[in-house]
DNA sequence: GGTAAGATCAGC
DNA sequence: CTGATCTTACCA
């Protein structure tokens, strides 16, 4: 396990998106695989946040390649993005899936807090498999917004274990209802950890 | 000041 | 399909 160096997010997002699939986010002593992943691309993008302009929600997303980017969505759930291009630029890369490594006990307990003592078993299948649930299963939230993920002593980081996709597929990306043309959805092909079968 | 629309998810 | 619930954009 290394850690992950700058120079490979400190370009378009576009180009680092397919290069994070096979890296590994590690939160405490939480990790899992990056599966899935959606490039949102400033001024030129309508879909991302940054396409109007700086906000208190968005700032972190102009910072240094590298950051955390963790923004509430719908009001209800935290959604995870690595900086990436330069500083300024306000580009990422968000997390739409991953395969649980490490902790998934604890996982399945903070993907269990709140839900109803009726409803069927979390599978691991459940854990990571969406934006929404991902940062739930790992503990991640507000305060880690602006986190170096790029530092290996840090909470929450990101690590090269060594592992790449066979192949990888690319598609539109979920969710949004402008630019829907953009293929700037990436997922390892064929894995059955993605939101959304392949 | 009000309102609508989200980079979502769970439950019916 | 709907409701939950926070942030922002846009209009009055």
């Amino acid at each position: 396990m290394v850690t992950v160096s700058a120079d490979l997010v400190a370009r378009d997002p576009r180009l680092v998106g397919p290069d994070l699939l096979g890296l590994v986010l590690r939160q405490g002593t939480r990790a899992g695989r990056i599966i899935e992943v959606e490039a949102y691309c400033g001024t030129e993008d309508p879909a991302a946040h940054t396409y109007r302009g700086r906000t208190v929600r968005n700032s972190t997303m102009y910072g240094r390649a590298g950051l955390l980017y963790v923004y509430r969505s719908y009001g209800l759930h935290w959604c995870a993005n690595v900086v990436c291009g330069v500083e300024g630029e306000g580009v990422a890369v968000l997390l739409r899936a991953l395969r649980p490594l490490e902790g998934i006990e604890e996982m399945r307990v903070a993907r269990g807090l709140g839900r109803r003592a009726t409803a069927p078993p979390l599978t691991d299948r459940d854990l990571c498999r969406g934006p929404g649930r991902l940062t739930q299963a790992l503990g991640i939230g507000g305060q880690h917004d602006g986190a170096d993920l790029l530092a290996a002593d840090r909470d929450v980081h990101l690590l090269d274990d060594g592992w790449r996709p066979e192949s990888i597929e690319q598609g539109t990306r979920v969710g949004i209802s402008v630019a829907t043309d953009r293929p700037w959805r990436w997922w390892v092909a064929g894995s059955p950890w993605t939101s959304r079968p392949g």
